[in-house]
RNA sequence: GGCCCCUUCGUCUAGCGGUCAGGACGCGGCCCUUUCACGGCUGAAACACGGGUUCGAUUCCCGUAGGGGUCACCA
């Protein structure tokens, strides 16, 4: 698989529609901001339908606005792809590089009749649309122009090339997410295919992208299903001119909302996934897992790897109705997988953090010790945060800030229990968790108390906290002698 | 407002004419237990409403209500 930051040399040539065989995908982002849950969910689908069907996965990079995309975009979008293992099959296409081919297309069309030139300007435009709005009238471009020949078009004057749109009849289109949808034709609109500035529009540019790159499937956001009918206008009409544009099968998938049932914004989770990433300490393996089960499900499964998604996937199953986030449940499925994953990977993914938080961290040394402690730290933390802020102990420095709930534990009594401990613990000889266990239960009998009475200040020693991996377990990873200076601290 | 679409526990979902309406997250209880977790068991919790069709509707049809999307020389 190529990685998504290949990039394609400008202008190349691309495989064609009647080239690639079987399904082609491909996740078209804006780089005008970063790559949000949205549309990672999008390129999911995308990912997920080409791999179930054998097929292509491409990736586009829809930079035609020139004003509003950044480099900066593209990398993070191409990064929090990465990060989630959707990079494309081929090297990305960059729509703006196409500019030419897409005016070429329009050229055509214009020849051909199923365009024209539109001399109406953008305050003639916003005039009629107050018209119509002041008759409580629906708008409806109805320009002026649309049958006009080469004999009434005005010299020196901007215009731009708008599509013939069909007047009579209706669209159905048979949508794998929506079903059947149907839209009369007036409604349908002589959009913009080129601006005054000669420019492409993204309606233009998105259909002659899809035909070229061999698009079979185009799955997007439902917000684009109103597009799908006037794209449709565009392809049926190089259809009619170079016969060999089919139709699209398209597949509208729903939008996610907020926890509030609002648009999914910045103060929701609309957040880049490098913040997933980064600031959450989530897993890919996680965050793509509560994607795919955000409007879709394969019976009362809940768990699903990549490899048993691409096996049961069905657009068809997808849900119409758009889906709340909710992050508890993305945070439940994330300890899961933190509960799962590999130790060492564990270990070097905390020691990033770890600097941030204790001073003496040394990675070098230190990420062997974290590993040791890793089975023991990752059940008790639901994100790699979790997981740093649980490690702490192990390198914190003598002698300890204790917390506040565990100084409340160091009563007299407990640190005359302290030294005793202290004292039981230097004689022994094998500092393994059977060995310290029994010991520490035999003491604890001994004196006829619980072994939480013993265990609870000795933990507060030796963590400064009162919670912590049990407490054999924090002995054994300290080794005896940090053990027992730290309690000796604390001791009476 | 026009057009298009949606509606099962609080949330994500299973269901595809006859089910005690299932699972998961979250919430409550119990168990395990040296703390916190994990894990196990368990409880509360839903078919938006109104008409049809049918022997029988959560399921099919039509309304109503509610929600969403879209109406650019942005993508």
């Amino acid at each position: 698989m190529a990685s998504a930051t290949d990039t394609v040399s400008a202008g190349s040539a691309l495989a064609g529609g009647g080239d690639r065989t079987g399904v082609v995908t491909r996740f078209a982002p804006s780089p005008t901001g970063y790559l949000h849950i949205g549309g990672a969910r999008t390129a999911l689908f995308n990912w997920l339908f080409a791999r179930h069907h054998g097929g292509t996965y491409l990736l586009r990079i829809e930079d035609t606005d020139r004003a509003r995309s950044t480099d900066a975009a593209i990398e993070a979008i191409f990064d929090g792809l990465d990060w989630l293992g959707l990079g494309g099959d081929e090297p990305a296409v960059f729509q703006f590089a196409r500019s030419a081919r897409h005016a070429e297309v329009a050229r055509l069309l214009l020849d051909a009749g199923h365009a024209y030139r539109c001399y109406l300007t953008q305050d003639e435009l916003a005039a009629m649309r107050e018209a119509a709005q002041a008759e409580k009238r629906p708008f409806r471009i109805q320009s002026p122009w649309r049958e006009a020949g080469p004999a009434e078009w005005p010299a020196d004057k901007p215009y731009v090339v708008r599509i013939k749109a069909p007047r009579e009849g209706e669209t159905v289109i048979e949508d794998l997410v929506q079903g059947s949808i149907t839209v009369q034709n007036v409604e349908i609109d002589d959009y913009v295919i080129l601006r005054s500035d000669g420019t492409p529009t993204y309606m233009l540019a998105v259909v002659v992208d899809d035909h070229d790159m061999g698009v079979t499937h185009v799955i997007r956001g439902d917000d684009h299903i109103n597009n799908a009918f006037r794209q449709l206008v565009l392809i049926r009409a190089m259809h009619a001119i170079e016969g060999n544009w089919p139709d699209p099968t398209y597949a509208h998938i729903p939008l996610i909302h907020g926890a509030d049932g609002a648009k999914l914004s910045k103060r929701h989770g609309a957040l880049g996934v490098d913040a997933y990433r980064d600031e959450m300490g989530l897993l890919p393996e996680a965050v793509l897992n509560y994607l795919m089960r955000l409007g879709w499900g394969h019976g009362d499964e809940e768990i699903i790897s990549t490899a048993q998604a691409i096996a049961w996937f069905d657009i068809g199953n997808v849900n119409k109705g758009a889906s709340r986030f909710d992050f508890k449940k993305l945070l439940n499925l994330n300890g899961h997988y933190i509960r799962e994953a590999d130790d060492a990977r564990l270990a070097a993914l905390v020691a990033e953090r770890l600097p941030a938080l204790v001073g003496t961290f040394d990675a070098a040394r230190d990420v062997a010790l974290l590993t040791k402690a890793m089975p023991v730290l990752k059940v008790r933390a639901a994100d790699l945060n979790d997981l740093a802020r649980g490690s702490l102990f192990l390198f914190a420095q003598r002698p300890l800030a204790v917390d506040e709930k565990a100084s409340g534990l160091l009563t007299d009594e407990a640190r005359g229990l302290l030294a005793r401990i202290a004292d039981r613990l230097e004689a022994e000889t094998d500092w393994n968790l059977e060995a310290l266990e029994a010991s520490l239960k035999a003491m604890a009998e001994d004196l006829g108390l619980g072994l939480g009475k013993l265990a609870q200040p000795l933990r507060a020693s030796l963590t400064g906290t009162t919670t912590s991996p049990g407490i054999f377990d924090v002995l054994t990873l300290l080794g005896k002698d940090e053990s027992l200076a730290r309690i000796r601290d604390q001791a009476a």
